[in-house]
RNA sequence: GCUUGGGUAGGGUAGCUUGGUUAUCCUAGGAGACUGUGGAUCUCUUGACUCGGGUUCAAAUCUCGGCCCAGGCCCCA
């Protein structure tokens, strides 16, 4: 027996469904707002992943060299591979541009709960510009996705990674030590993080204001505190989320998301209820077109953890009801398997999910698997019936039969 | 990379501590009993000790290692 990779999952037909279910609301939640969907390729050039965060990926990185020795990789996330496309191929567009997309893919991690090595994503980018209204439009639409896949119990914190970095500029932190700084400090380790800034020659005044900063955490009303243009732009966002209707956010200007390329505002959602692997939602805006070879173009997008988020529906309770097929044919005796097979294609010619015995089966046998496929109505082909150019049609949970004409049959499964 | 626990038919399990004949039970799959009516019963049948080494007369059972699963660290683009 050959046993799938570690990591990895099989999704059998009811879990499919139900996957494909959910997948479905959070792509029609992105077209009300009027993103369109894009696929870019599952795997891409190593380098690609490797400019956008850094060689450090590379020890997680699926990257193997082909047949043709091209590095290459597959895609451990979405975002650079849709600016790699925007900067190739859609850079003369008119802004902004909306983009969505969702597929899986591969980190080489030690598996744990919700996180595994192929994994799903869906994500969206909107390019075009560094305001508020971005940003608003970005959280509003990760707010609605999580609402209309129906999960209660989870939290979204909104920080800004500008003016922590500025402030932590201003303190004299050296450039290329700054992510150094803020792993510590998106940690809330701040006995690391105090020696390690005192080393920088940073004043203990200054220490204080920066880890007042990232203790900044509450409720819009501490937006009050915060002052310069970092403040006036989040109380617009706020101010603009609320007009959305979107009102249960915090705000935590300790969230960091640790990368380079982040500029402004940064975001995440996460489902207490998950546990180590909590977080299902993250995002925030940056510039990233640049370092593949485009102009600079502000942008800001978000990706939600697609497994883990049905993980803690799952946990919520949330449970999804396949939903079988219309019809299935099945026949009284063999002389009429032939009339049956005209009626199966009959009904599929006319859109009505139909299965008909392949099996041989005799009626009894064949209305039992009808029920395990849980067909909503078996379509009962005999000879009796025949004559008058009907068929039993039977309600498969109440039991209820009557006669239909063959004619009028494929009517009876619309509504 | 570190760490804890686990792995017996498709799914769920008993047996393991104290090694011993054909590996338990439920469920599921296939056929039949029932030749025109399902989710019932009965009969037959299919199907498992995660893999490899070691100890032993003998290993599902003890032991070591690999693989995989679940959880906790590290990391998390």
């Amino acid at each position: 027996m050959i046993q799938r990779p570690r990591g990895t999952r099989d999704f059998l037909p009811d879990e499919m469904e139900k996957r494909r279910h959910y997948e479905g609301i959070l792509r029609d939640t992105a077209k009300t707002f009027g993103f369109r969907e894009i696929a870019t390729p599952i795997f891409e050039e190593s380098e690609l992943f490797i400019l956008r965060s850094g060689p450090n990926v590379l020890k997680e990185l699926y990257a193997f060299m082909d047949k043709g020795d091209r590095e290459i990789a597959l895609r451990p996330e979405m975002t650079a591979p849709a600016i790699r496309m925007f900067v190739n191929e859609m850079s003369n567009e008119p802004k902004p541009i909306k983009i969505f997309y969702f597929g899986q893919c591969f980190r080489y991690e030690r598996p744990q709960s919700g996180r595994y090595r192929e994994f799903f994503q869906f994500g969206a980018e909107l390019i075009g510009n560094p305001n508020a209204e971005s940003d608003a439009e970005i959280i509003a639409m990760a707010a609605s996705m999580i609402k209309a896949l129906g999960l209660h119990d989870y939290k979204i914190r909104i920080g800004h990674i500008g003016v922590l970095r500025k402030r932590i500029a201003d303190a004299g932190v050296p450039k290329e030590r700054t992510a150094e700084v803020l792993q510590k400090l998106d940690k809330k380790l701040y006995d690391e993080a105090r020696p390690l800034l005192k080393e920088m020659d940073v004043s203990d005044a200054d220490i204080d204001s920066i880890f007042t900063l990232t203790e900044t955490v509450g409720d819009v009303s501490v937006l009050s505190q915060v002052e310069g243009e970092a403040g006036d732009y989040l109380r617009q966002l706020v101010d603009l989320l609320d007009a959305m209707g979107v009102r249960d956010v915090e705000i935590d200007l300790g969230v960091v998301r640790g990368l380079d390329y982040y500029t402004g505002m940064v975001f995440e959602a996460e489902a207490p209820s998950l546990g180590a692997e909590k977080q299902i939602c993250g995002g925030g805006s940056y510039t990233l077109s640049e370092l593949f070879g485009g102009e600079k173009v502000f942008s800001t997008g978000f990706a939600v953890g697609f497994d883990r988020i049905l993980l803690a529906m799952e946990k919520e309770g949330q449970t999804y009801t396949p939903k079988g097929i219309d019809a299935y044919v099945l026949c009284v005796n063999d002389d009429v398997r032939r009339k049956a097979s005209e009626i199966v294609s009959m009904l599929r010619a006319n859109g009505v999910c139909a299965d008909i015995d392949i099996m041989g089966r005799k009626m009894q046998k064949a209305l039992k698997y009808a029920s395990s496929v849980n067909a909503k109505y078996a379509v009962i082909v005999g000879p009796k019936e025949l004559e008058e150019g009907c068929v039993t049609l039977r309600d498969m949970s109440s039991g209820d039969q009557r006669n239909v004409k063959i004619g009028e049959l494929s009517s009876c499964f619309r509504c």
